[in-house]
DNA sequence: TTGTACGCGTTATCAG
DNA sequence: CTGATAACGCGTACAA
């Protein structure tokens, strides 16, 4: 026993498939004939065939959002950002998350070309060339989440990530602290490569003085590795303030120096970054940059949108500005 | 500049579009005629159209994957676990998040129906008549995470919910504790009552006073409501140890005796529930009820695919039992 | 082993 | 305003 298909639906109202389609899709018919095909819809439990449609209308009616892995509670925001504008749209989401090497992110990249999404939020962690030529290769919109790759043209929203290192070390400075260090992701990443510029970059500009040994990698952006990476950080003792990648980052770094008896803020300030629900939970709450990722969610997903409205415009580059909300670990 | 077919591949390699659909469907092809084939595919960088394949063989290679909101951990994980199988599958995975109404549930399941998606993983969080028999009507696999409603037959993963209960009530009571507070979420929801009913009735077995006084119930299972629950808790002086609905509400918790200078185990004992990434993030580390997610989510995806590749199996129930970890907090 | 031709369910064109 | 019908791209009988 099949679904009721649009024929079936014509059969039982007694008029044309032709009919049926335009009430569906809300083109004018004889009041008459719209109720009948109405009745004979609800009848049946009518539901038009996403694929056939789509083969016939090459749209799918799909948003394909590619990033790392879940477990970053900043994707996680931004994936509910995504989720919020889609859900008063026409268009589900895809998810293809977990695509942690550059290989993993080749491949879905061109299983893009199957057709099955409209479009594609992407925030890639690492950069490559590859990934580069193919996301300029595909046809559909696209807008890239994080700093966006020279010569790429597409939508574009990212976060003007230095100033969010500069809010931290400034508000750092004018409490005192001149010896800061950071604990950071690997380096090979677009968000570790980021912050390690951007804090070089400020520390010189506030006159700070800037050692190598005073920038530590942790081997992911995990509380965990965090917590190892600061285990053996050469100049823990000499530093009065710790920015960290991220807030489960900072998060490993409070327990650590909390075990080790080192107060927080009185010896180390520690601050985090994006700002999550964690930072207000753990003890001393966590200072934190936030990077808004919901809100840059819900602009990827309105950018995609009106790009999809309006393919022909020119490319648009949206650059939020992080804030720094102030807790009790600085 | 229309994406290349499967004729235009045909052309391409002087063969027929058989040739191309048995070649790229691993059927037997002269190793002359599947190498010009694959020649050509590679030379066009041809894609099947996934809607043109959808809709011959009636699969859409895609899984749907819904809950409430996906601003909770634990949803967080069973999605990665969900995810993580996936990967490994053809299928991509379609988020239907923050269903936070009856209305909006029905309104998701009806959408099946469209045939978008080839299988259905659900973990209502409400309970609703229409709801179970909509998902009775399906004519897809479906596997329900949770409670399964009585009178539907369909495949289950669910923890022992209550045995978490008494995992954490028994350890309580053997440190001592004998008078148990429950700080809980919402009854009207799905977990919400199985907590409560869990632990009346482990209360009960275990020969525990118990008041009505005793459980309170937060507006969600946020750490935010449960703060100001806490806050308005009759029995806060009397308690001396309290169960809370998950890890987000024992951090608010936590947050709200630290702030009242409670000490936390030496007043009273807390315990959270999901054994998240938080639990070992705040002070003190939360002894948590491992109510195993992530699992639960690999589990319900295996059990989706099997029951794809086997239409006519009886349907399976998976309980998953909960475990105990022990922290500082009590 | 290979090719031709049909149908999947829908939309859109075109003639009535 | 309505109905018949031709695509959309793919898989697969069936015939060669």
């Amino acid at each position: 026993m099949r679904s009721p298909t649009i024929s079936s639906v014509a059969l039982h109202a007694g008029v044309s498939v032709a009919s049926v389609s335009r009430v569906m899709n809300g083109f004018a018919a004889r009041p008459e004939t719209e109720s009948r095909v109405r009745a004979a819809i609800a009848d049946l439990g009518y539901q038009p065939n996403s694929a056939a449609r789509a083969l016939k209308v090459r749209e799918s009616d799909q948003i394909c959002l590619s990033f790392a892995d879940i477990g970053n509670p900043a994707y996680v925001s931004m994936t509910r950002g995504v989720g919020r504008v889609l859900h008063e749209s026409k268009y589900r989401l895809v998810l293809a998350s977990s695509f942690s090497t550059v290989g993993e992110i080749i491949q879905q990249l061109e299983s893009m070309g199957r057709g099955y999404a409209d479009g594609l939020i992407i925030s890639p962690i690492y950069s490559d060339p590859k990934i580069t030529e193919l996301i300029s290769q595909l046809k559909m919109p696209v807008v890239l989440i994080g700093t966006l790759p020279t010569g790429l043209d597409v939508d574009n929203v990212h976060i003007d990530s230095s100033l969010g290192i500069k809010l931290a070390a400034t508000h750092l400075k004018e409490r005192g602290r001149s010896k800061i260090g950071l604990l950071n992701g690997p380096l090979n990443t677009n968000p570790g490569r980021r912050r390690s510029d951007g804090f070089r970059k400020v520390l010189k500009n506030l006159r700070l003085e800037i050692v190598e040994e005073q920038m530590i990698q942790a081997d992911d952006f995990t509380s965990q590795s965090a917590y190892e990476a600061i285990s053996r950080y050469p100049l823990i003792s000499e530093i009065d303030a710790l920015i960290c990648g991220n807030d489960l980052m900072a998060a490993g770094a409070l327990r650590f120096l909390s075990e080790l008896g080192i107060d927080v803020p009185g010896k180390i300030a520690v601050v985090g970054i994006d700002n999550t629900e964690l930072a207000s939970l753990v003890k001393p709450t966590l200072t934190s940059v936030d990077l808004l990722a919901e809100s840059r969610g819900e602009l990827a997903a309105n950018l995609l949108l009106d790009r999809i409205a309006n393919p022909k415009r020119a490319s648009k580059k949206i650059v939020v500005q992080p804030k720094l909300i102030v807790r009790s670990s600085t």
